[in-house]
DNA sequence: CCGTATACTTAGGCTTGCCTAATAGGCGCC
DNA sequence: GGCGCCTATTAGGCAAGCCTAAGTATACGG
Protein backbone atom coordinates (compact mmCIF):
# COMPACT_ATOMS: atom_id res chain seq x y z
CA UNK A 1 0.00 0.00 0.00
CA UNK A 2 1.44 3.46 -1.02
CA UNK A 3 0.90 5.79 1.47
CA UNK A 4 -0.77 8.59 -0.33
CA UNK A 5 1.38 11.92 0.76
CA UNK A 6 2.29 12.57 4.44
CA UNK A 7 3.01 11.15 7.44
CA UNK A 8 0.24 10.60 9.68
CA UNK A 9 1.04 11.04 13.64
CA UNK A 10 0.47 8.09 16.36
CA UNK A 11 -2.59 9.52 17.72
CA UNK A 12 -4.14 9.22 14.01
CA UNK A 13 -3.15 6.29 13.42
CA UNK A 14 -4.73 4.99 16.43
CA UNK A 15 -8.09 6.72 15.35
CA UNK A 16 -8.19 5.26 12.17
CA UNK A 17 -7.90 1.72 13.42
CA UNK A 18 -10.15 1.70 16.38
CA UNK A 19 -12.69 3.14 13.54
CA UNK A 20 -11.32 0.68 11.71
CA UNK A 21 -12.34 -2.32 14.31
CA UNK A 22 -15.64 -1.27 15.70
CA UNK A 23 -17.28 -0.62 11.78
CA UNK A 24 -15.80 -3.84 10.16
CA UNK A 25 -18.54 -3.74 7.37
CA UNK A 26 -17.93 -0.10 7.00
CA UNK A 27 -21.32 1.32 8.65
CA UNK A 28 -21.00 4.83 10.86
CA UNK A 29 -20.17 5.11 14.14
CA UNK A 30 -20.84 7.63 16.44
CA UNK A 31 -18.22 9.45 18.80
CA UNK A 32 -19.81 8.41 22.00
CA UNK A 33 -19.17 4.47 20.90
CA UNK A 34 -15.19 5.71 19.77
CA UNK A 35 -14.94 7.77 23.19
CA UNK A 36 -15.49 5.00 25.30
CA UNK A 37 -13.56 2.04 23.03
CA UNK A 38 -10.76 4.29 23.17
CA UNK A 39 -10.87 5.63 26.63
CA UNK A 40 -11.08 9.53 25.64
CA UNK A 41 -13.62 12.43 26.21
CA UNK A 42 -16.38 13.14 23.59
CA UNK A 43 -15.04 16.18 22.60
CA UNK A 44 -11.55 14.93 22.05
CA UNK A 45 -13.57 12.94 19.62
CA UNK A 46 -15.48 15.40 17.79
CA UNK A 47 -12.59 17.51 17.76
CA UNK A 48 -10.23 14.62 15.95
CA UNK A 49 -13.43 13.97 14.18
CA UNK A 50 -13.30 17.09 12.28
CA UNK A 51 -9.22 16.86 11.35
CA UNK A 52 -9.28 14.00 10.01
CA UNK A 53 -12.75 15.02 8.14
CA UNK A 54 -10.93 17.61 6.76
CA UNK A 55 -7.76 15.77 6.12
CA UNK A 56 -10.15 13.10 3.83
CA UNK A 57 -9.28 10.29 5.81
CA UNK A 58 -13.07 9.82 7.10
CA UNK A 59 -16.21 10.95 5.84
CA UNK A 60 -19.05 12.77 7.91
CA UNK A 61 -22.19 10.49 7.69
CA UNK A 62 -25.06 13.34 8.01
CA UNK A 63 -24.15 14.90 11.53
CA UNK A 64 -24.56 11.53 13.17
CA UNK A 65 -21.26 9.74 13.27
CA UNK A 66 -18.27 8.83 10.92
CA UNK A 67 -17.17 6.35 8.53
CA UNK A 68 -13.30 5.67 7.07
CA UNK A 69 -12.70 6.85 3.85
CA UNK A 70 -10.75 4.11 0.89
CA UNK A 71 -7.60 6.21 2.01
CA UNK A 72 -8.56 5.94 5.83
CA UNK A 73 -9.35 2.48 5.44
CA UNK A 74 -5.86 2.24 3.91
CA UNK A 75 -4.27 3.73 6.12
CA UNK A 76 -5.54 1.49 8.98
CA UNK A 77 -5.01 -1.81 6.89
CA UNK A 78 -1.45 -0.76 7.16
CA UNK A 79 -1.28 0.13 10.97
CA UNK A 80 -2.56 -3.31 11.76
CA UNK A 81 -0.59 -5.21 9.24
CA UNK A 82 2.07 -3.95 11.67
CA UNK A 83 0.65 -4.37 14.97
CA UNK A 84 0.25 -8.04 13.86
CA UNK A 85 3.09 -8.72 12.36
CA UNK A 86 4.74 -7.86 14.78
CA UNK A 87 2.14 -9.89 17.41
CA UNK A 88 3.30 -12.75 15.57
CA UNK A 89 7.09 -11.96 16.42
CA UNK A 90 6.88 -11.33 19.72
CA UNK A 91 5.30 -14.56 20.63
CA UNK A 92 6.70 -16.58 17.95
CA UNK A 93 10.51 -15.38 17.55
CA UNK A 94 11.01 -13.65 21.50
CA UNK A 95 8.32 -15.65 23.35
CA UNK A 96 6.38 -13.22 24.64
CA UNK A 97 3.03 -14.14 26.25
CA UNK A 98 -0.19 -13.03 23.92
CA UNK A 99 -1.70 -11.04 26.16
CA UNK A 100 1.73 -9.04 26.59
CA UNK A 101 2.20 -9.17 23.17
CA UNK A 102 -0.78 -7.54 22.23
CA UNK A 103 -0.11 -4.49 24.60
CA UNK A 104 4.10 -4.36 23.39
CA UNK A 105 2.93 -4.87 20.08
CA UNK A 106 0.23 -1.50 20.29
CA UNK A 107 3.84 0.73 20.54
CA UNK A 108 5.54 -0.77 17.88
CA UNK A 109 3.11 -0.61 15.21
CA UNK A 110 3.90 3.19 14.80
CA UNK A 111 7.59 2.36 14.89
CA UNK A 112 7.68 0.11 12.24
CA UNK A 113 8.05 1.83 8.60
CA UNK A 114 6.58 0.39 5.57
CA UNK A 115 10.44 -1.15 4.16
CA UNK A 116 10.79 -3.08 7.98
CA UNK A 117 7.37 -4.25 7.86
CA UNK A 118 7.62 -5.70 4.19
CA UNK A 119 11.10 -7.11 5.45
CA UNK A 120 9.24 -8.68 8.89
CA UNK A 121 6.87 -10.40 6.89
CA UNK A 122 9.72 -11.85 4.74
CA UNK A 123 11.37 -13.22 8.32
CA UNK A 124 8.15 -14.45 9.61
CA UNK A 125 7.55 -16.36 6.50
CA UNK A 126 4.20 -14.58 5.04
CA UNK A 127 2.28 -15.45 8.24
CA UNK A 128 -1.74 -15.22 7.41
CA UNK A 129 -2.89 -14.28 11.08
CA UNK A 130 -2.46 -12.76 14.35
CA UNK A 131 -1.42 -14.71 17.18
CA UNK A 132 -5.41 -14.61 18.31
CA UNK A 133 -6.53 -15.66 15.00
CA UNK A 134 -6.50 -12.16 13.00
CA UNK A 135 -5.57 -12.02 9.40
CA UNK A 136 -2.98 -10.00 8.17
CA UNK A 137 -3.28 -7.74 5.84
CA UNK A 138 -0.94 -7.97 2.97
CA UNK A 139 1.40 -4.94 1.73
CA UNK A 140 -1.81 -3.58 -0.76
CA UNK A 141 -4.17 -3.64 2.20
CA UNK A 142 -5.94 -6.70 0.87
CA UNK A 143 -7.39 -8.88 3.82
CA UNK A 144 -8.46 -12.40 3.14
CA UNK A 145 -12.48 -12.68 3.37
CA UNK A 146 -13.31 -15.24 6.39
CA UNK A 147 -16.35 -16.92 6.71
CA UNK A 148 -16.22 -17.25 10.54
CA UNK A 149 -19.03 -16.05 13.18
CA UNK A 150 -19.22 -14.56 16.93
CA UNK A 151 -19.79 -17.27 19.31
CA UNK A 152 -23.09 -15.65 19.61
CA UNK A 153 -24.28 -17.54 16.95
CA UNK A 154 -23.99 -21.06 18.07
CA UNK A 155 -26.87 -22.67 19.42
CA UNK A 156 -26.79 -26.02 21.89
CA UNK A 157 -25.09 -29.01 20.09
CA UNK A 158 -23.32 -26.77 17.94
CA UNK A 159 -19.89 -28.03 17.19
CA UNK A 160 -17.15 -25.16 15.32
CA UNK A 161 -13.12 -24.37 15.44
CA UNK A 162 -11.86 -21.06 16.90
CA UNK A 163 -10.93 -18.77 14.28
CA UNK A 164 -9.90 -15.60 16.18
CA UNK A 165 -10.41 -14.19 19.63
CA UNK A 166 -10.18 -10.65 20.64
CA UNK A 167 -7.02 -8.91 22.09
CA UNK A 168 -8.03 -6.18 23.61
CA UNK A 169 -8.74 -7.33 27.41
CA UNK A 170 -5.26 -8.26 28.68
CA UNK A 171 -7.20 -10.07 31.44
CA UNK A 172 -9.55 -11.68 29.09
CA UNK A 173 -6.63 -12.99 26.63
CA UNK A 174 -5.18 -14.52 29.79
CA UNK A 175 -7.67 -16.10 30.73
CA UNK A 176 -8.73 -17.68 27.64
CA UNK A 177 -4.98 -18.85 27.24
CA UNK A 178 -5.70 -20.85 30.43
CA UNK A 179 -8.97 -22.67 29.92
CA UNK A 180 -7.56 -23.18 26.04
CA UNK A 181 -10.03 -20.98 24.15
CA UNK A 182 -7.10 -20.68 21.18
CA UNK A 183 -7.30 -20.09 17.48
CA UNK A 184 -7.53 -23.26 16.22
CA UNK A 185 -9.05 -25.08 19.00
CA UNK A 186 -12.40 -27.31 18.68
CA UNK A 187 -15.67 -26.28 20.97
CA UNK A 188 -19.16 -27.45 21.25
CA UNK A 189 -21.88 -25.76 22.73
CA UNK A 190 -23.22 -27.60 25.82
CA UNK A 191 -25.56 -24.68 27.15
CA UNK A 192 -27.08 -21.73 26.35
CA UNK A 193 -27.91 -18.97 29.26
CA UNK A 194 -30.77 -16.59 28.94
CA UNK A 195 -28.31 -13.94 28.80
CA UNK A 196 -26.59 -15.47 26.07
CA UNK A 197 -23.30 -17.05 28.12
CA UNK A 198 -22.53 -20.22 26.99
CA UNK A 199 -20.84 -23.57 28.41
CA UNK A 200 -18.73 -24.81 26.28
CA UNK A 201 -16.75 -28.10 25.96
CA UNK A 202 -13.12 -26.97 25.02
CA UNK A 203 -10.57 -30.13 24.78
CA UNK A 204 -13.09 -31.89 26.77
CA UNK A 205 -13.20 -29.89 29.38
CA UNK A 206 -15.94 -27.55 30.42
CA UNK A 207 -15.91 -23.88 30.11
CA UNK A 208 -17.87 -21.38 31.23
CA UNK A 209 -18.02 -18.43 29.19
CA UNK A 210 -19.57 -15.29 29.73
CA UNK A 211 -21.30 -12.61 27.36
CA UNK A 212 -18.11 -10.48 26.97
CA UNK A 213 -16.34 -13.77 25.48
CA UNK A 214 -18.77 -14.88 23.81
CA UNK A 215 -18.81 -11.86 21.80
CA UNK A 216 -15.12 -11.17 20.88
CA UNK A 217 -14.69 -15.05 19.77
CA UNK A 218 -14.76 -15.96 15.93
CA UNK A 219 -15.82 -19.40 15.29
CA UNK A 220 -15.94 -21.46 11.81
CA UNK A 221 -18.96 -23.97 12.00
CA UNK A 222 -18.13 -27.35 11.66
CA UNK A 223 -20.20 -30.42 10.44
CA UNK A 224 -20.39 -33.42 13.47
CA UNK A 225 -18.11 -35.91 12.07
CA UNK A 226 -19.44 -39.21 13.88
CA UNK B 1 19.00 -1.58 34.82
CA UNK B 2 16.01 -0.94 36.86
CA UNK B 3 14.27 2.02 35.70
CA UNK B 4 13.82 4.70 38.95
CA UNK B 5 10.28 6.23 38.66
CA UNK B 6 8.30 7.43 36.00
CA UNK B 7 8.59 7.01 32.17
CA UNK B 8 10.06 9.22 30.60
CA UNK B 9 8.90 10.99 26.68
CA UNK B 10 11.22 9.72 23.78
CA UNK B 11 12.24 13.60 23.42
CA UNK B 12 13.92 13.47 26.80
CA UNK B 13 15.26 9.94 26.03
CA UNK B 14 16.71 11.85 22.45
CA UNK B 15 18.33 14.11 24.85
CA UNK B 16 20.03 11.88 27.33
CA UNK B 17 21.60 9.94 24.58
CA UNK B 18 22.90 12.90 22.48
CA UNK B 19 24.77 13.97 25.60
CA UNK B 20 25.99 10.89 26.74
CA UNK B 21 27.59 10.18 23.26
CA UNK B 22 28.85 13.86 23.24
CA UNK B 23 30.73 13.28 26.53
CA UNK B 24 32.08 9.67 26.49
CA UNK B 25 34.38 11.21 29.43
CA UNK B 26 31.40 12.54 31.29
CA UNK B 27 32.76 16.37 30.91
CA UNK B 28 30.10 18.87 30.92
CA UNK B 29 28.43 19.92 27.59
CA UNK B 30 27.42 23.35 26.25
CA UNK B 31 24.15 24.12 25.06
CA UNK B 32 25.41 25.11 21.93
CA UNK B 33 26.98 22.08 20.62
CA UNK B 34 24.17 20.04 22.07
CA UNK B 35 21.85 22.56 19.48
CA UNK B 36 23.82 21.80 16.56
CA UNK B 37 24.21 18.41 17.28
CA UNK B 38 20.36 17.64 17.50
CA UNK B 39 19.65 20.10 15.22
CA UNK B 40 17.41 21.99 17.49
CA UNK B 41 17.59 25.49 18.67
CA UNK B 42 19.70 26.84 21.41
CA UNK B 43 16.44 27.96 23.40
CA UNK B 44 14.94 24.84 22.81
CA UNK B 45 17.96 23.33 24.51
CA UNK B 46 18.48 25.57 27.72
CA UNK B 47 14.82 25.16 28.51
CA UNK B 48 15.19 21.03 28.35
CA UNK B 49 18.09 21.22 30.53
CA UNK B 50 16.44 23.17 33.15
CA UNK B 51 13.81 20.81 32.81
CA UNK B 52 16.05 17.72 32.95
CA UNK B 53 17.80 19.22 35.72
CA UNK B 54 14.93 19.51 37.79
CA UNK B 55 13.98 16.10 37.26
CA UNK B 56 17.87 14.96 38.40
CA UNK B 57 18.69 13.30 34.84
CA UNK B 58 21.34 15.60 34.61
CA UNK B 59 23.56 17.85 36.48
CA UNK B 60 24.19 21.56 35.71
CA UNK B 61 27.49 22.65 36.00
CA UNK B 62 27.79 26.10 37.34
CA UNK B 63 26.05 27.99 34.68
CA UNK B 64 28.07 26.72 31.53
CA UNK B 65 26.92 23.21 30.52
CA UNK B 66 25.39 20.12 31.89
CA UNK B 67 26.34 16.77 32.48
CA UNK B 68 24.19 13.49 32.93
CA UNK B 69 23.49 12.47 36.31
CA UNK B 70 23.98 9.17 37.48
CA UNK B 71 20.48 8.15 36.89
CA UNK B 72 20.19 10.56 33.09
CA UNK B 73 23.50 8.04 32.13
CA UNK B 74 21.42 4.94 33.22
CA UNK B 75 18.69 6.10 30.93
CA UNK B 76 20.91 6.98 28.45
CA UNK B 77 22.49 3.78 28.49
CA UNK B 78 18.87 1.46 28.42
CA UNK B 79 18.08 3.75 25.54
CA UNK B 80 21.33 3.01 23.42
CA UNK B 81 20.90 -0.71 24.67
CA UNK B 82 17.74 -0.67 22.98
CA UNK B 83 18.74 1.49 19.84
CA UNK B 84 21.93 -1.04 19.11
CA UNK B 85 20.16 -4.34 19.75
CA UNK B 86 17.62 -2.75 17.19
CA UNK B 87 19.95 -2.46 14.53
CA UNK B 88 21.54 -5.89 15.05
CA UNK B 89 17.93 -7.61 14.50
CA UNK B 90 17.43 -5.42 11.60
CA UNK B 91 20.89 -5.96 9.60
CA UNK B 92 21.55 -9.61 10.92
CA UNK B 93 18.02 -10.91 10.97
CA UNK B 94 15.86 -8.63 8.29
CA UNK B 95 19.06 -7.67 6.25
CA UNK B 96 18.16 -4.18 6.34
CA UNK B 97 21.01 -1.98 5.12
CA UNK B 98 23.56 -0.63 7.84
CA UNK B 99 22.82 2.81 6.82
CA UNK B 100 19.02 2.30 7.00
CA UNK B 101 19.54 0.02 9.90
CA UNK B 102 20.67 3.07 11.78
CA UNK B 103 17.23 5.34 10.98
CA UNK B 104 15.13 2.38 11.37
CA UNK B 105 16.15 2.02 15.32
CA UNK B 106 16.51 5.51 16.28
CA UNK B 107 12.54 4.70 15.75
CA UNK B 108 12.47 1.39 17.75
CA UNK B 109 14.36 2.40 20.42
CA UNK B 110 11.63 4.76 22.14
CA UNK B 111 9.24 2.10 21.58
CA UNK B 112 10.92 -1.32 22.92
CA UNK B 113 10.02 -1.92 26.58
CA UNK B 114 12.50 -3.42 29.28
CA UNK B 115 11.31 -6.87 28.73
CA UNK B 116 10.89 -7.23 25.44
CA UNK B 117 14.61 -5.35 25.18
CA UNK B 118 15.88 -8.64 27.16
CA UNK B 119 13.73 -10.64 25.16
CA UNK B 120 15.30 -9.82 21.91
CA UNK B 121 18.87 -9.89 23.15
CA UNK B 122 18.23 -13.17 23.98
CA UNK B 123 17.32 -14.23 20.66
CA UNK B 124 19.85 -12.74 19.10
CA UNK B 125 22.22 -14.50 21.13
CA UNK B 126 23.56 -11.53 23.10
CA UNK B 127 25.50 -9.55 20.49
CA UNK B 128 28.57 -7.57 22.20
CA UNK B 129 28.31 -4.85 19.35
CA UNK B 130 25.75 -3.26 17.03
CA UNK B 131 27.14 -3.21 13.23
CA UNK B 132 28.71 -0.13 13.20
CA UNK B 133 31.09 -1.86 15.96
CA UNK B 134 29.71 -0.41 18.95
CA UNK B 135 29.15 -1.90 22.59
CA UNK B 136 26.32 -2.54 23.54
CA UNK B 137 25.11 -2.51 27.33
CA UNK B 138 24.23 -4.98 28.82
CA UNK B 139 20.69 -5.17 31.40
CA UNK B 140 22.23 -3.48 34.13
CA UNK B 141 23.71 -0.79 32.17
CA UNK B 142 27.61 -2.19 31.73
CA UNK B 143 29.08 -1.09 28.49
CA UNK B 144 32.60 -3.72 28.14
CA UNK B 145 35.59 -1.27 28.31
CA UNK B 146 37.77 -0.64 25.14
CA UNK B 147 41.12 0.49 24.24
CA UNK B 148 40.14 1.56 20.99
CA UNK B 149 41.30 4.75 19.71
CA UNK B 150 40.56 7.48 16.67
CA UNK B 151 42.00 6.79 13.64
CA UNK B 152 43.60 10.44 14.00
CA UNK B 153 45.72 8.93 16.54
CA UNK B 154 47.48 6.54 13.96
CA UNK B 155 50.47 8.20 11.77
CA UNK B 156 52.37 6.54 8.58
CA UNK B 157 52.78 3.14 8.68
CA UNK B 158 50.50 2.12 11.65
CA UNK B 159 48.19 -0.31 11.05
CA UNK B 160 45.23 -1.02 12.88
CA UNK B 161 41.72 -3.57 13.04
CA UNK B 162 38.50 -1.05 12.70
CA UNK B 163 36.21 -0.90 15.67
CA UNK B 164 33.57 0.73 15.27
CA UNK B 165 32.45 3.69 13.00
CA UNK B 166 29.46 6.36 13.88
CA UNK B 167 26.26 5.80 12.52
CA UNK B 168 25.33 9.13 12.26
CA UNK B 169 25.54 10.40 8.53
CA UNK B 170 23.94 7.97 6.70
CA UNK B 171 26.02 9.19 3.89
CA UNK B 172 29.41 8.69 5.22
CA UNK B 173 27.57 4.76 6.33
CA UNK B 174 27.18 3.63 2.77
CA UNK B 175 30.31 5.22 1.32
CA UNK B 176 32.17 3.52 3.82
CA UNK B 177 30.58 0.41 3.58
CA UNK B 178 31.23 0.68 -0.34
CA UNK B 179 34.61 1.18 0.28
CA UNK B 180 34.98 -1.44 2.99
CA UNK B 181 35.75 0.39 6.26
CA UNK B 182 34.04 -1.63 8.29
CA UNK B 183 34.29 -3.39 11.88
CA UNK B 184 36.84 -5.60 11.90
CA UNK B 185 38.72 -4.73 8.87
CA UNK B 186 42.23 -4.77 8.69
CA UNK B 187 44.10 -1.28 7.32
CA UNK B 188 47.46 0.60 7.72
CA UNK B 189 48.09 4.44 7.32
CA UNK B 190 49.81 5.34 4.05
CA UNK B 191 49.76 8.97 3.97
CA UNK B 192 48.65 12.00 6.31
CA UNK B 193 47.73 15.19 5.11
CA UNK B 194 48.25 18.41 6.60
CA UNK B 195 44.76 18.19 7.36
CA UNK B 196 44.50 15.50 8.88
CA UNK B 197 42.80 13.76 6.01
CA UNK B 198 44.22 10.42 5.33
CA UNK B 199 44.92 7.80 2.92
CA UNK B 200 44.26 4.10 3.54
CA UNK B 201 45.27 0.69 2.98
CA UNK B 202 41.93 -1.30 3.46
CA UNK B 203 41.64 -4.55 2.31
CA UNK B 204 44.49 -4.02 -0.55
CA UNK B 205 42.74 -0.84 -1.99
CA UNK B 206 43.51 2.50 -1.41
CA UNK B 207 41.06 4.74 0.13
CA UNK B 208 40.93 8.64 0.78
CA UNK B 209 39.68 9.49 3.93
CA UNK B 210 38.57 12.78 4.90
CA UNK B 211 38.92 14.34 8.01
CA UNK B 212 35.23 13.63 9.19
CA UNK B 213 36.06 10.01 8.17
CA UNK B 214 39.20 9.74 10.66
CA UNK B 215 37.53 11.46 13.67
CA UNK B 216 35.02 8.90 13.58
CA UNK B 217 36.31 5.87 13.15
CA UNK B 218 37.75 4.01 16.52
CA UNK B 219 40.63 1.38 15.56
CA UNK B 220 42.68 -0.89 17.83
CA UNK B 221 46.34 -1.03 16.92
CA UNK B 222 48.25 -3.96 15.62
CA UNK B 223 51.92 -4.95 15.51
CA UNK B 224 52.81 -5.48 12.49
CA UNK B 225 53.53 -8.88 11.74
CA UNK B 226 55.84 -9.88 9.40
C1' DC C 1 39.19 49.55 31.62
C1' DC C 2 35.81 49.58 28.18
C1' DG C 3 33.40 48.00 23.93
C1' DT C 4 31.95 44.60 21.10
C1' DA C 5 31.14 39.90 19.76
C1' DT C 6 29.67 35.58 21.11
C1' DA C 7 26.99 32.49 24.07
C1' DC C 8 23.18 31.81 26.77
C1' DT C 9 18.48 32.77 28.70
C1' DT C 10 14.01 34.88 28.84
C1' DA C 11 9.78 36.16 26.49
C1' DG C 12 6.22 35.15 23.59
C1' DG C 13 4.00 32.22 20.17
C1' DC C 14 2.58 27.98 17.57
C1' DT C 15 0.94 22.96 17.04
C1' DT C 16 -0.77 18.64 18.68
C1' DG C 17 -3.60 16.38 21.63
C1' DC C 18 -5.82 15.96 25.59
C1' DC C 19 -9.22 17.74 29.35
C1' DT C 20 -13.71 19.92 31.77
C1' DA C 21 -17.57 22.91 31.59
C1' DA C 22 -21.02 24.99 29.14
C1' DT C 23 -24.11 25.20 25.05
C1' DA C 24 -26.80 23.41 21.17
C1' DG C 25 -29.49 19.86 18.78
C1' DG C 26 -32.55 15.58 17.98
C1' DC C 27 -35.96 12.52 19.70
C1' DG C 28 -39.07 10.15 22.71
C1' DC C 29 -42.83 10.90 25.80
C1' DC C 30 -46.76 12.68 27.50
C1' DG D 1 -46.93 20.04 20.11
C1' DG D 2 -44.00 21.16 23.77
C1' DC D 3 -40.64 19.26 27.56
C1' DG D 4 -36.87 16.99 29.03
C1' DC D 5 -33.09 13.87 28.15
C1' DC D 6 -29.25 12.30 25.86
C1' DT D 7 -25.81 13.24 22.56
C1' DA D 8 -22.75 16.15 20.23
C1' DT D 9 -20.33 20.30 19.69
C1' DT D 10 -18.19 24.64 21.01
C1' DA D 11 -15.42 27.24 24.36
C1' DG D 12 -11.60 27.64 27.09
C1' DG D 13 -7.47 25.59 29.32
C1' DC D 14 -3.26 22.90 30.00
C1' DA D 15 1.19 20.37 28.95
C1' DA D 16 4.93 19.03 25.94
C1' DG D 17 8.04 20.60 22.54
C1' DC D 18 9.37 23.23 19.28
C1' DC D 19 10.33 28.05 17.12
C1' DT D 20 12.03 33.29 16.53
C1' DA D 21 13.19 37.59 18.50
C1' DA D 22 14.78 40.21 22.12
C1' DG D 23 17.63 40.78 26.18
C1' DT D 24 21.59 39.62 29.30
C1' DA D 25 26.02 37.98 30.54
C1' DT D 26 30.58 36.49 29.59
C1' DA D 27 34.96 37.19 27.74
C1' DC D 28 38.31 38.85 24.78
C1' DG D 29 40.71 42.61 22.10
C1' DG D 30 42.13 47.17 22.07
Amino acid sequence: MKEGSGTISASVEDYLTAIYRLTPEGKPIGPSRLAEFMGLSGPSISLMMKRLSDQGLVVKDNGRGVALSQEGENRALAVLRKHRLAERFLVDRLGLDWALAHVEAHRFEHALSDAVTDALERYLGHPSSCPHGQPIPDAEGHVPPTRAVPLTALAIGDHARVESVIDDDTGLLTWMADVGLVPGVEISVLQVDPSGARLLAVNGRSVAAGTDVVRQVQVNRMEILA
